[in-house]
DNA sequence: CTATCAATTGTGAACGTTCACGGGAGGTTA
DNA sequence: TAACCTCCCGTGAACGTTCACAATTGATAG
């Protein structure tokens, strides 16, 4: 009846109770070595009585493993990273592993630190969606046989796994979709050069352009301010768009970006379908809300959330190895073929 | 030289290569105990030349707190979950929490699940999104004095903190942002009756309505299928706008219903600004590009998370108590204020 | 009747840490 | 010089669980 925090039920309560030891609670509870069909039911009924919680920690412990996987993202807010994080956390779930999450803002301090705490918290391996820079630090603060798998972007640091988008194909696709629709001067909008996937896309892009014979105007090129905020894209697209000589369409390397350039057009009084063409990464759920739907290479988020999971898990229990996973990425017009007039 | 997994670093490795004992090396991480400087410079080095990484497991068990918190979303996917997740996230790191996630997709009983796994492992609080349905399991399941803030909706279950939006409040203004547009035959679609939320909002509606001396029509009232999919919402729009009698603006409860709201305008050929407005809960990213912009009541998504999160730790750490906190929501309009046409 | 075996249960130790003490060295005071 | 205090450090126990092995029981075989 006293105030206080109520004690913590233990498997020794649980045992006295069924007047058994310790070690038998334990057998019944986790259903391994062998035990009788009747102690057992007596264990639980006291155990349920008790009201007692296993304590997977004590466990963990002793038993190492702690059925625990770490996540960071770069930016929880972005869908890309919600749906990869959907994706993991169904799939961890699902083998039995539950799943910290860490934001790291794109910030590679906070990502060390984050890595580190995860680390300290003894999970089991770690999916990480690396923010630009340095990665170094992978190889100073880990074992060397602590199991890695990165999404997105690849981590220098050798060793671990990668689920990427097939970014050359992809972008290949984005722009030819654009070339299908008649345009001739096209530009792209990336988030950066340092960005793997942005340079990956830029090189389908002039792929693409060269194979349609179609010059690349350096002038159309532009970067983003990296990929938490639309407004260097913005800037990118206001200097592209006003010059007297312009792009019809431009191929956009995220969804940030796209964002971005929508808006710049809007300032400029550009309407897409009737001035402009715009194709973009990462399906997000506006797309095709916009007016014209607003075409899109989407990636697999879920997916690759959940290859991501499934390879970790296999490195952690030794049923599989670190490799490079190549996903593509698929088109989606949302329905509207229009055919866009060129300037 | 063996393959196998590296031995884990102690606590006692650092005291011996230190030359000390094991109690001092923990004083020295800690920072906490009387140690001298120079002893404690000796087995930081100690530590970092052998890799040493705290077990916070360890100091868990021992200590009986784990730094953790759970939080529980019933649809990461959707941005104001995973808004709130990442407002969740910043506070509880803040405060040297970690966040292990777990989805409950609208589940109850896999919300059941995940609570049970999450007190497994011992976190210290919950933060829940409580799916739609029964939860009597609180109660039966947790300890009755075990740290819980419910989020967007409440929790039956009393003991437990909210932090909600002021609904009621929220939906008249959106309601009256219609009405000042000009509109006289208002619609509304909510998730569900059986929603807090989605019945909070339509008594706003009604409200609104009636203070500006105008008839709800129950005609062009309807209800979605839950929050997950727009497609009830969708259904719900087609019978509204497709009867000669229809209205000329609906509120939607939230962005889902939006989604569908807007998908069957569409393909009703039913254009926004021209023929209906439409105003909704929720502010997800795309609201603003969208042609016209769509005007939303913005939710504090971030904030929410921050504030759940430090009711929780207030609740942890014994110097904050649970109770319902009710945040203002927002009218958003994008800057756009064009008078829209009634039909 | 005794040796052997399978089935079931119990005991001691360990996981890596922190808490509660206890103890020694050196300095200060009466 | 004895008594006392402060500063630093060490020892034993505990957190709740599982692992490795020992012990008990009853039955079966020789």
């Amino acid at each position: 009846m006293a105030i206080g925090k109520e004690k913590n039920v233990t498997i020794k309560d649980v045992a006295e109770k069924a007047g058994v030891s310790y070690q038998t609670v334990s057998r019944a509870i986790n259903g391994q070595g062998e035990i009788s069909v009747e102690t057992r039911k007596r264990v639980m009924a006291a155990a349920k009585e008790l009201g007692y919680r296993q304590n997977r920690l004590a466990g963990a412990l002793r038993g190492q493993n702690s059925k625990v996987i770490g996540l960071v993202v770069s930016d929880l807010a972005n869908s890309f990273h919600s749906e990869v994080a959907a994706g993991v956390e169904a799939e961890a779930d699902s083998k039995g592993y539950s799943v910290i999450l860490a934001n790291s803002n794109e910030d590679p301090l906070r990502e060390r630190q984050a890595v580190a705490n995860l680390y300290e918290r003894r999970v089991e391996g770690l999916i990480i969606a690396p923010a630009q820079g340095d990665h170094e630090y992978i190889n100073s603060d880990l074992p060397s046989d602590f199991p890695i798998v990165a999404v997105n972007r690849r981590l220098e640091a050798g060793r671990s796994g990668a689920v990427l988008l097939r970014n050359v194909e992809a972008a290949k696709v984005a722009a030819n979709h654009l070339i299908a629709l008649g345009h001739t001067k096209i530009g792209a909008i990336i988030a950066s050069q340092e960005l793997m996937t942005s340079s990956e896309r830029l090189i389908g892009f002039r792929e693409a352009m060269e194979e349609a014979g179609l010059r690349v105007n350096s002038d159309w090129l532009g970067t983003g301010s990296g990929t938490i905020h639309p407004d260097g894209a913005r800037a990118s697209a206001m200097r592209i768009f006003s010059g007297t000589d312009r792009p019809t369409a431009v191929m956009t390397s995220s969804s940030r970006i796209a964002e971005g350039v929508l808006i710049a057009l809007r300032e400029l009084g550009l309407k897409r379908g009737r001035d402009a063409d715009v194709i973009s990464f990462d399906n997000a759920p506006w797309s095709a809300l916009l007016d014209p739907p607003l075409p899109v290479i989407e990636q697999p988020t879920r997916h690759i959330g959940q290859a991501a999971t499934r390879m970790l898990v296999g490195m952690i229990e030794g049923t599989g190895i670190a490799e490079e996973l190549r996903l593509p990425g698929k088109l989606l017009t949302h329905g509207e073929q229009k055919i866009s007039i060129s300037v």
